[in-house]
DNA sequence: ATGACGATTTACT
DNA sequence: GTAAATCGTCATA
């Protein structure tokens, strides 16, 4: 098995940490023992006070916020629009509100049980396409059945939920493009805070997508 | 105490 | 493309 990552691999700045995080494992260890665990191929960056799009701008420190004033490598999970989960991972240092946002992973293990755990709210039982299992910060914790339990948990010595070591992400397979459902952050929306594996089927954005499209679009898009 | 609003997803026209 | 679902959180009073 490949070695855990450890703190000092998340005391970083969000948006390093956030590139270095595209092809680690992040693995959710079910009571029962079952290994639920996917390569994480989409990040976002929140950078605290100083950004409007951040649930800690202008410092913030609210209860639902605390985990991201916690030290490097703890989980943010997060509740929102009623229904959803979406975790983070703390970055910098303890007393530094900054963090990255899962927003799509690569399934790779026990994938008929995320399937479960995604097709039981489902008003329709229809069968999904694994690029639908973990393609955006809501389906992937549900998927990985992470809610708000586990926020605050110490990524770096939890037994329920971890990162292991995957490969680095070479810069040039590293898109940057805006962060999504942040367009009430006027600038800081628009700024390049989302980072993706190039090309990757599991990414958000490309999952969304329900009908086939012209490949001057596709190109279009990815240019972004 | 109350009102407005999401770091979203799904279904439908 | 648009809209519904659904409730904890936060700012205001």
């Amino acid at each position: 098995m490949p070695p855990r990552l450890t703190r000092k691999f998340f005391r970083r700045d969000p948006v390093t940490l956030a590139k270095a995080l595209l092809g680690q494992v992040l693995v959710r260890v079910l009571d029962d023992g079952t290994r639920l665990a996917g390569r994480i191929v989409e990040v976002e960056a929140y950078l605290g006070a100083v950004d409007a799009a951040a649930h800690t701008y202008r410092g913030r420190n609210t209860e639902r916020v605390r985990s991201m004033y916690l030290d490097a490598g703890h989980a943010y999970v997060y509740f929102t629009y009623g229904m959803h989960h979406c975790m983070n991972i703390s970055a910098d240092a303890a007393g530094v509100p900054t963090a990255c946002l899962i927003r799509a992973l690569e399934p790779l293990e026990n994938t008929d049980k995320m399937h479960v755990n995604r097709t039981a709210t489902l008003a329709s039982l229809r069968t999904l396409v694994d690029t639908l299992l973990c393609s955006g910060p809501a389906r992937l914790t549900e998927a990985l059945a992470i809610s708000r339990k586990l926020d605050g948990v110490d990524l770096v010595t939890s037994e329920q939920l971890f990162l292991e070591r995957g490969p680095a992400i070479p810069e040039a397979q590293i898109v940057a493009a805006r962060r999504i459902g942040v367009d009430y952050a006027g600038p800081w929306a628009r700024k390049p805070l989302r980072f993706y594996i190039t090309g990757n089927p599991h990414v958000s954005r490309f999952a969304v997508r329900r009908r086939p499209h012209k490949p001057s679009t596709r190109l279009a898009r990815c240019a972004l």
